[in-house]
RNA sequence: GCCGGAGUGGUGGAACUGGCAGACGCGCCGGACUCAAAAUCCGGUGGUGCUUGGCACUGUGCGGGUUCAAGCCCCGCCUCCGGCACCA
């Protein structure tokens, strides 16, 4: 027997696809588009096994659509712009661009040495001039229509990273890359006006059938979405004082006001009574306070009262105006409302300052003291001490107070969102350049279109900790005003890599395009990506951007579609030993190693076996072996019986009643039908199992030593559907055996079709209940009439045993399934 | 605190719409082959009890409920994971 040696035949089998160049794809033809698409790596090196596992996943539903007659468009490319490059450079001496390429070409031969179905053609590295031209392009672009602007402001910086974060980047209030804790700092930053499309990401999160419900649910919960009422509350000079609340029905329970620190009216106010000192002391006090101390849900509620009162429009009351710790100057208009009878901040903040509480909600069946509670009461009931609203619930008085408000003018409906615009300058070398230029006489002048690109220059030493290096280099920062020709500074902050990210799923769709930005026609025949496949961990990052990006290009004419991805798969982590796969944990199992001692189809096998695509997988050192050990079973029930197999060809749906053939031909049947059904809906362990299922059927079936030919002819087929059916999965010892009895293998439109005859067993078990209780169970042919159904399970022994002298009460029948006898 | 998701053998995980719980794999036990071992092949494997080639009871986080029938549906909890969190 020809011994399976993994490493001979992948090579072998990954030379003819590069060759015949299997995977390229244009868009001619007939056949229906499926763009395939997973998450691009950063290449920082090596390839992890995480890395394995989503393009393993990949290259199954890729391969499986090819087969299925689609045309696959299957890209790979790099996220080639970032830090580490430049930690690299700092540490060892590499240029950031020499570190990147090294990496992306050794991990281009790892991916290749897996076997998976890319079309290389179309490659792209997002530090490519070439790509990132076009990005320029594209912020120019939004400059032009007010999408990207630039303000100072409190910002996310990362002292470890040097550079600034968007709000998205932190969790918890550390860097989301080294975990590193995040203060605030005060710079001049570029903004993308995201918040300009908060509603329509938002509603759209419904029109994503396609997605998975928890990343919509982290989308929403991102952008926050708040449905209330502005109210214009009159100081007693008469100006206004605007609050937003979303719970207009407790309007009669205000007993006072809070401004946030930070707003404009907060010192104002102030100026001019006995107040002011003590008032402008607390703002002093509060803006030298950590924000996320600030922002921390246990730090105590401060305020101090400004010496002014402001007036409820409905019904006149006179309204103390404090100015508080806990009111954020970013959220709604900066001051709120508040009722300390039914909101729990306001209540502690009235308990701390001795303010009156006011019951305007009452629940069912009680009555609130105000003297006695000590709590705030949230939930629903009847209104209360609210004039013409009383006896109302206060749910459905919400939209009559509103009508209300805004007939009087007292105020107006508002939507407010918690989501904030996306910060996008970053204080390092390794990114796009912000095409614009500083004039002391013109200000801010974007670089004009011709100019393009601006080149990131490569013939600077990257040594300078602290700030860009662009910075400190004048090659660099030193040019002319495009408008006045004066002297001017370039912009030396780089764009977040992210913004990379955001449309490179466009840019496959015409890789080699080079006349503009993207090629529109070529775009609209792949777009959307009809799945995509990755991590969860960017569900408010990558693909929150990506959303709104491709939203922008939309708005400029370059893309047709609204949303980027019709489908989202996020694949679950690489576990080992309880922890996430890490260097710092030591539990890494390197992907060269894998395929070093047992080769890329048992890796593959391994990671698509263990567990369902979006959970977690549990790594283990003996299921690998396992998944070597079924190919190896594979590859012997070929190789030992090539022989018996190569002069016959092969039969699915054998004539006759023998009861081998009938037995197996259902097998097969079955097992197509499952692992199409199965690879579907991506529960590709489950298929997999079956597969397993019909190579021991085949053995089982091959120790009946048949030597006639029509056994011979099933035999064939049977291991023909097994091996086509694993083409997806195992690629590389699917081609070599197939390959080896002589049939062709093209790896394009040969999926088995089954027949419905044969997914049928021609007798079926029965299972036989008393009062719902397993007692025997009998094989009866398929579709037997209820009657002659009833009669053979009332014949059976057991069945008489355990109803003798009991009252049959009724009998139910589940049609080929159970017989259930309910008795006394 | 609010919003999601998940709890099934020794273990990773199956069970599509309420219909034989534990497919498939790993591990373990027994057997075959072998001088022996490895590899391979075959058989067994949720728990408990018994009069032990069989039978009974029990069993999907806990407590109730609906149903002829519940891992799956409903109500009330517990635990773990994830997201948001002074967002008015």
């Amino acid at each position: 027997m020809k011994p399976y040696e993994p490493h001979v035949i992948e090579e072998k089998w990954q030379t003819v696809w590069e060759r015949n160049k299997t995977f390229k794809v244009d868009e001619a033809g007939a056949k229906k588009k499926y763009y395939l698409l997973e998450m691009f790596p950063y290449p920082s090196g090596k390839i992890h096994m995480g890395h394995v596992r989503n393009y393993s996943i990949g290259d199954v539903i890729a391969r499986y659509k090819r087969m299925r007659g689609y045309n696959v468009l299957h890209p790979m490319g790099w996220d080639a712009f970032g830090m580490p490059a430049e930690n690299a450079a700092i540490e060892r001496n590499v240029h950031p661009a020499t570190w990147t390429y090294e990496n992306i070409a050794y991990m281009r031969t790892q991916l290749k040495r897996l076997g998976f179905s890319y079309d290389w053609d179309r490659e792209i590295a997002t530090c490519d001039v070439d790509y990132y031209r076009w990005e320029q392009w594209m912020f120019l672009k939004m400059f032009e229509r007010g999408l990207v602007y630039r303000k100072n402001s409190p910002v996310n910086y990362c002292t470890k990273c040097r550079t600034v974060l968007a709000n998205e980047q932190v969790e918890g209030g550390a860097c989301w890359r080294c975990g590193e804790e995040v203060v605030q700092k005060e710079l001049t930053q570029w903004f993308f006006a995201i918040t300009k499309y908060a509603d329509e990401l938002y509603e759209y999160c419904d029109k994503l059938p396609g997605w998975p419900e928890k990343v919509l649910h982290m989308q929403k919960n991102w952008i926050g979405k708040s449905h209330g009422v502005e109210v214009d509350f009159r100081l007693e000079d008469g100006t206004d004082m605007t609050i937003f609340t979303t719970r207009p029905d407790t309007l009669y329970g205000v007993t006072f006001m809070v401004l946030a620190p930070e707003h404009p009216l907060s010192f104002k106010l102030a100026q001019g009574t006995s107040q002011e000192k003590e008032v402008s002391s607390f703002i002093e006090k509060v803006k030298a306070q950590d924000r996320s101390f600030r922002g921390e849900i246990s730090t105590e509620k401060e305020g101090v009262f400004t010496g002014r009162y402001a007036v409820n429009p409905l019904n006149g009351a006179k309204i103390p105006v404090y100015i508080g710790n806990f009111v954020l100057m970013e959220y709604g208009t900066g001051a709120i409302m508040a009722v300390p009878a039914h909101d729990q901040r306001d209540f502690e903040f009235a308990k701390e300052y001795d303010l009156p509480v006011i019951v305007t909600i009452s629940p069912e069946g009680r009555t609130l003291d105000p003297r006695e509670m000590t709590e705030a009461y949230v939930d629903d009931g009847v209104m209360v001490n609210s004039e013409h609203f009383n006896g109302r619930n206060n749910r459905e008085a919400i939209p009559v107070i509103i009508d209300y408000l805004e007939e009087k003018g007292f105020g107006r409906r508002m939507v407010n969102y918690r989501l904030k615009d996306w910060g996008i300058s970053r204080q390092r070398y390794w990114g796009a350049p912000i095409p614009v230029v500083y004039c002391d006489r013109c200000g801010v002048v974007p670089v004009p279109y011709e100019d393009l690109p601006v080149r990131l220059p490569l013939d600077l030493g990257v040594t300078v900790i602290g700030r860009s290096p662009l910075a400190e280099y004048p090659e660099f920062y030193r040019t002319t005003c495009p408008s006045c020709k004066g002297d001017a500074r370039r912009e030396t902050d780089t764009m977040d890599t992210f913004v990379e990210s955001s449309w490179y799923f466009l840019k496959y769709a015409c890789a080699d395009y080079k006349e503009g930005p993207l090629d529109r026609q070529r775009v609209d025949y792949w777009m959307p990506v009809d799945q995509y496949i990755g991590g969860v961990e960017h569900a408010v990052l990558h693909l929150l951007y990506s959303r709104f990006f491709n939203r922008v290009l939309n708005g400029l004419g370059l893309v047709e579609v609204k949303e980027p991805f019709e489908n989202l798969l996020t694949q679950g982590m690489v576990i080992k030993d309880g922890a996430k796969m890490s260097k710092s944990k030591g539990n890494v199992v390197d992907p060269d190693y894998l395929i070093e001692k047992y080769g890329a189809d048992t890796a593959r096998l391994f990671c698509l076996f263990a567990s369902p695509p979006e959970k977690d997988l549990d790594w283990s050192d003996q299921g690998v072996e396992g998944s070597a050990r079924f190919l190896q079973r594979v590859w012997r029930l070929v190789a030992e019986h090539v022989e018996k197999l190569s002069n016959v060809e092969p039969v699915y749906e054998p004539q006759g009643n023998d009861g081998d053939l009938r037995e197996l031909t259902h097998r097969i049947h079955k097992t197509i039908k499952k692992v199409t059904d199965d690879v579907e809906r991506f529960h590709l362990n489950t298929a997999i199992a079956s597969i397993m299922e019909l190579v021991n059927a085949i053995y089982r079936y091959i120790e009946k030593e048949r030597q006639d030919r029509e056994a011979r002819e099933l035999l064939r087929g049977a291991i023909e559907t097994a091996l086509v059916l694993l083409f997806p999965f195992v690629p590389h010892i699917s081609s070599e055996l197939q390959e080896m009895i002589g049939s062709g293998s093209d790896a394009v439109s040969n999926w088995p079709v089954y027949n419905e005859l044969y997914v049928q067993e021609d007798r079926v078990t029965i299972a036989v209940q008393i009062n719902g209780k397993l007692r025997d169970t009998c094989s009866v042919e398929r579709d037997l009439e209820e009657a002659s159904l009833k009669e053979t399970v009332f014949s059976l022994e057991k069945v008489k045993k355990h109803i003798e002298g009991r009252e049959i009460r009724k009998t139910i029948v589940v049609p080929n399934k159970l017989v259930n006898i309910v008795c006394s």
